[in-house]
RNA sequence: GGCGCCGUACCCAAGUGGCUAAGGGAGCAGUCUGCAAAACUGCGAUGCGGCGGUUCGAACCCGCCCGGCGCCUCCA
């Protein structure tokens, strides 16, 4: 039975969805008006993984995550530039499915955006009209809080202990300083839809209203995103939707921890602020190894807590890696007595999924899970030294894979991993550093598979023949170009780059 | 001012009432090896920020204190 922490009740629940079997899912994407950083890949890899969980656990799951494309943000950051904000959008939304890709977080099943959802925006604000849950100020539209008297009931605030030390600049015009935009119009030169107030833009909040009831109904399973949209983003979006539609609407609310910077919240402001495109642009590794590492050091925390990034945890999660990788290069090696540690192998891998399923069920628990992975390479690797038959070894591999597929871990080949160090080198901005020297090194010329192995035959003969001086050159020469060699007991070699 | 979170070994981190306090990284020692590398084995918190309290029993519950952080404004 899964359990889930749900904010709403500030517990842990037994999950269960409104339809036996189906789950339908929510979670607040993106506003596209600048490059996606390490807080949004936090927040999309936790869905992701919850998502694939629930499926891999049996339910029908129908994952829907929004795109935020009319915004003040999107339309500031088009004046500084001088594009059209459609422009804007485009480009980040690109970038966005760019950095998920590399991430390996899968597209949701839909991905609405705002603009493609003005009709049942405001749709929606004249249902809110309709009740007197909203009024008119000029040309834009206000929900007003004191109709709703469950507000607050999410973030467990009080609409006066709200007033007390908001430092909101209140809009006098407004009825109440808590009354939150509907509806705002335009003015000239903004982007305007037609609606019944005059032309203008849907206030934020409504849109994943919106968009969540369109797509899923008026009441669904599962609601996420960040900590910081608790308050006021998911409070507005419960107040507004349970107004206009008079029923319940999300019914677990899941909320992802920061990520943060020398304990600091990441923020422009603090210039403490890791993009992905960073991250992947400064690896000295390949796209899938930096990405299977970071992935790694994301899920090693548990997802509501504060997690803080540096550089050597990402390369510590990137080691750890290598030791299981390293273990499923041994798994397609023969390995000695043929089949002794069967049984074993069969309970050990049975122990993992059990263990897998009872720590993710517990609010799925990634942190937990990769303990368990990291307990089943112990096992193999002991069984390893007594000898696994070929289908022993495979039944392991595919122990890692299949559970792994989950936390899209372990997916890669030996060919596409790499065992070299993952280093963050400078900025390519940043000028000041040495960083011109650290771009402008060149990789060392690497041989191809063909001209190791040569190498190593050559090696491997000098070792016979006790000619240590020889085999040292030849693993030094091979080491100098990243190839790291280690010597089987039978007199053979193995290698890694 | 209001609401809330965190503090577990050198570092990261799981655990939130009861088996020897997971797991990883780093370190040290050993096995193996021509030497390495890898792998394995062992070592490593009599204690979970501090002090009290509740309890047969607490890292886990309660109170106070110390330290750090978040939200209350856009924010994953």
């Amino acid at each position: 039975m899964l359990k889930l922490y749900n904010t709403m009740t500030g517990s842990k629940e037994a999950f269960q969805p409104l339809v036996p079997g189906t789950v339908r899912m929510y979670v607040c994407g993106v506003t596209v008006y600048d490059e996606s950083h390490l807080g949004h890949a936090r927040s999309a890899l936790v869905f992701d993984v919850l998502r694939n969980y629930l499926q891999f656990s049996g339910y029908a799951v129908t994952f829907v995550k929004n795109f935020t494309d009319v915004d003040d943000k999107i339309l500031t950051r088009a004046a500084q530039e001088g594009v059209p904000w459609t422009e804007i959008v485009e480009r980040y939304l690109c970038t966005y499915r760019r950095d998920m890709a590399r991430l390996g977080v899968a597209p949701a099943d839909i991905e609405p955006k705002a603009t493609e959802h003005m009709p049942e925006i405001t749709t929606m604000i004249e249902a809110l009209m309709a009740k007197g849950h909203a009024y008119r100020l000029d040309g834009d539209v206000y929900f007003e809080v004191r109709t709703d008297p469950a507000y607050g009931r999410l973030s467990k605030r009080k609409p006066e202990d709200l007033l007390a030390g908001a430092r909101v600049e209140v809009d006098e015009r407004k009825r109440n300083p808590m009354d939150f935009a509907l509806w705002k119009s335009s003015k000239a030169g903004e982007p305007a839809w037609e609606s019944p107030w005059g032309p203008g833009r849907p206030g934020w909040h409504i849109e994943c209203s919106a968009m969540s009831i369109r797509h899923l109904g008026e009441t669904f399973d599962i609601h996420g995103g960040g900590m910081d949209l608790i308050f006021p983003h998911h409070e507005n979006e419960i107040a507004q939707s349970c107004a206009a539609t008079g029923k319940e609407f999300a019914r677990y609310w899941l909320h992802n921890g920061f990520v943060q910077i020398n304990d600091e919240k990441m923020s422009k402001s603090l210039g403490n602020f890791f993009t992905i495109q960073d991250i992947f642009e400064r690896s000295s590794c390949s796209e899938q190894v930096t990405g299977d590492a970071l992935r790694y050091f994301l899920l090693t925390t548990h997802y509501r807590s504060p997690l803080d990034f540096s550089d050597v945890s990402v390369q510590e999660a990137k080691r750890a890696l290598d030791s299981l990788y390293g273990l499923f290069q041994r798994l397609e090696e023969p390995s000695g007595e043929e089949g002794q540690g069967e049984a074993q192998l069969e309970r050990a891998v049975t122990r993992l999924t059990e263990a897998f399923h009872r720590v993710m069920n517990d609010d799925f628990n990634t942190a937990a899970a990769i303990a368990q992975f990291q307990l089943l390479r112990g096992e193999v690797n002991r069984l390893l030294e007594t000898g696994l038959s070929a289908r022993a070894r495979a039944q392991a591999r595919e122990a890692f894979r299949s559970l792994g597929r989950v936390l899209g871990l372990f997916q890669l080949s030996i060919k596409e991993w790499e065992f070299k160090e993952l280093e963050f080198r400078a900025r390519p901005d940043d000028r000041t550093q040495g960083s011109r020297l650290d771009r402008e090194r060149p990789e060392p010329p690497s041989f191809t598979d063909e001209q190791i192995e040569r190498q190593l035959a050559e090696r491997n003969e000098a070792r016979r023949r006790k000619d240590f001086a020889r085999a040292d050159a030849i693993r030094t020469e091979l080491s100098a170009h990243g190839i790291t060699i280690e010597d089987r007991p039978d007199g053979t070699s193995r290698w890694k780059r």
